[in-house]
DNA sequence: TTACTTTTTGAACGTGCGTTCAGATAAGGT
DNA sequence: ACCTTATCTGAACGCACGTTCAAAAAGTAA
């Protein structure tokens, strides 16, 4: 009996996620049990069935609400220059992956783990997000303002360099978050201008 | 009684790792079961503890010769101009990289799944790598062929993006590996110079 | 205080895990 | 033909897994 018990659902719902979260980026999905999620939450691996219906759900919930977050939180104005709405998406890209190192990371390595249904719904937000980018890379081109080969390499190529950002960038470190997107903002416009 | 027995370490041997590679990549390192390996190998799971010492072991043998042949097939000379010796490493690392995606794929996904000292072996390993292309930069500034504001960040940049092309390409797809290749050596050029 | 609902516990289920090892089997040397 | 050595089998070990569910506890409303 470590915890009491009654009507704490909006109290141990989040707790279930957050706790998911952290240990999925932590260990990964096969290697995080049930019961370890429990524990941190500090309740028996039971209780967490009173908030997902299991273990693939949770992952699921998780990846689909990052994604659901980023596609609501990028934001793009068609009628600005080119190359303003591209130093716009680099700086949002590198700011919104950073303040959530976990999601971003399960969102990229637990794919495999996901059913096939859950598999292409979260394939298919990503490529709204990646659609957006090349709108703007074709929009560039269309103005004279950008020279891309293929706009969808050249999405591809700049998404993969960005969100290597969050595999080695830390806080306190040589360089600020803003010095390192100034510097990404200069290789991004220049690789397709 | 699946399979005869005797003397065949040479044979076997070789088929464990191609095994256990081949289903790293497919599930992870953490779904699959020795027994699993053992399966496609067609020899029952105690077998295998005569090519590994334990599963841990098995999983830093593939990591470690991958970068090990990563390391030995770079090459890179320093009499040359800068932005060729760029190309190279560009078309090298694509073409190297797509040649084996599943223990590109490892490299980069089981990270987590090594003991603290497997993991910093691995990790001095790619740094070795990383520092290659770094040089490279270097000298092109040096030279004044390149502008980078800071040269670890374009090669971790450059590297991210590279190896990018590993998760969406696919041979007869649109593009060539060539076509790609080029863009990206485009890309990479004009990021930096 | 009582009646009712929500939430949690704690035990149980069948299954599969990594690893070990004695005994069986096959190959190679003489 | 025999002996040695390398290789493999098959069973076993203790343990942890995801999930279920009756019973207990705690909150809510009257």
């Amino acid at each position: 009996m470590a915890r009491t018990a009654g009507s704490h659902s909006d109290i141990t719902g989040p707790r279930v996620r957050e706790a998911a979260l952290r240990l999925f980026a932590q260990g990964g999905y096969a290697a995080v049990s049930m019961r370890a999620i429990a524990a941190e939450v500090g309740v028996q691996a039971g209780a967490l069935y009173n908030y997902t219906p299991d273990k693939q759900s949770l992952l699921f919930d998780l990846m689909e609400s990052h994604m659901t977050e980023l596609l609501a939180t990028v934001a793009d104005d068609p009628t600005q220059p080119a190359d303003a709405r591209l130093d716009g998406f680099v700086g949002f890209h590198i700011r919104f992956h950073h303040a959530r190192p976990d999601a971003v990371f399960i969102a990229y390595m637990e794919l495999r783990n996901l059913t096939e249904d859950n598999f292409a719904r979260v394939e298919a937000l990503r490529r709204v997000y990646e659609d957006g980018l090349e709108q703007i890379l074709r929009d560039g081109v269309a103005a004279g303002v950008f020279k891309v080969g293929d706009t969808k390499i050249a999405t591809l190529a700049i998404i993969a360099m960005l969100t290597g950002v969050n595999t080695w960038f830390r806080a306190g470190g040589r360089l600020s978050l803003e010095e390192v997107t100034a510097q990404y903002r200069d290789m991004v416009r220049r690789a397709v201008t």
